[in-house]
DNA sequence: TATTGTTATACTCTATAACTATA
DNA sequence: TATAGTTATAGAGTATAACAATA
């Protein structure tokens, strides 16, 4: 599928290796580096008593904007139908509240409830904890891997 | 629920910042760049006609090592029932195989078929086909990226 | 009797279509 | 008539419990 010249080995070690063939282990490293991590999103939610779908919820909406049900439906790319889905088990738990737009009595915003904020600030509080590996990299490495993902 | 000095702000910028915030910044850069990761796997698997679960399966899988039905179960941390749903729809697509085990005609094992491996290969090397914005780092940025990603 | 895998069944999450209430 | 959201319903994917075959 790829031509011959394109991604050129990188056990020619005589030569220093080209861009292509950098990018490419650079980004096999890194993919591999987060495999665990889904995971590591899935346990987290499930100390928290959450499902997947509710974490997002939480993480999506923010105290200050709120969001229409339509809204959250383009931004998840699902049908309004699981929207309401997602919303109803959220507001259950007193997570969210839903608010008719005086505007235009049709729309409903989804408003974060205290109890919610602070769920979603825990949750963001844990995500962002680097790792025991990460904190143990030396100064110099961790900087140069800020300045290299800050250009990403 | 974090003291005043376990994660000392990164806006003091007179003085150079801590490990601990270097570490926690660098973390959330990643994080924040692969927030995109999981919509690409989900597109390349309905690139080639398979769901998540399928390409799951067919990524844990490899020729010259088949795998118990109940070792996929543990490897997957899911129940046994799931592995024969799962088995059983890549079997139906000829991408997988069963066998019994004649040293133990309870157990089976799932084999990749060819089509199987040349599936696998290709879901391979799209994934670690590095994006744009990666490819156009600097081949600096890059072995620094990677040197460090080895140490993780 | 214990273990491997399957089948029967139920629950969660997601989608489509029909409906309601506004506009 | 068109749009926002909900309800009814169906399908995919996951789990639990009962079961068959083998050890």
């Amino acid at each position: 599928m790829v031509g011959p010249d394109a991604y050129p080995s990188t056990v020619v070690a005589s030569r220093s290796p080209s861009v292509e063939s950098l990018a490419a282990d650079a980004w096999r490293a890194l993919l591999d580096y987060f495999v665990g991590n889904r995971e590591r999103h899935l346990a987290l939610a499930a100390e928290y008593g959450l499902t997947v779908g509710s974490m997002k919820t939480l993480l999506s909406l923010d105290p200050d904007e709120p969001k229409s049900m339509r809204a959250l439906a383009e931004e998840w790319k699902c049908d309004a139908s699981n929207v309401t889905w997602l919303v109803d088990r959220l507001e259950e738990r007193h997570l969210v509240e839903r608010r008719t737009l005086p505007a235009d009595r049709r729309v409903k915003t989804v408003m974060l409830t205290p109890a919610g904020q602070r769920v979603k600030a825990g949750l963001l509080e844990r995500m962002y904890e680097p790792p025991e590996s990460f904190r143990a990299l030396p100064r110099a490495d961790l900087a140069a891997l800020l300045r290299v993902l800050e250009k990403l």
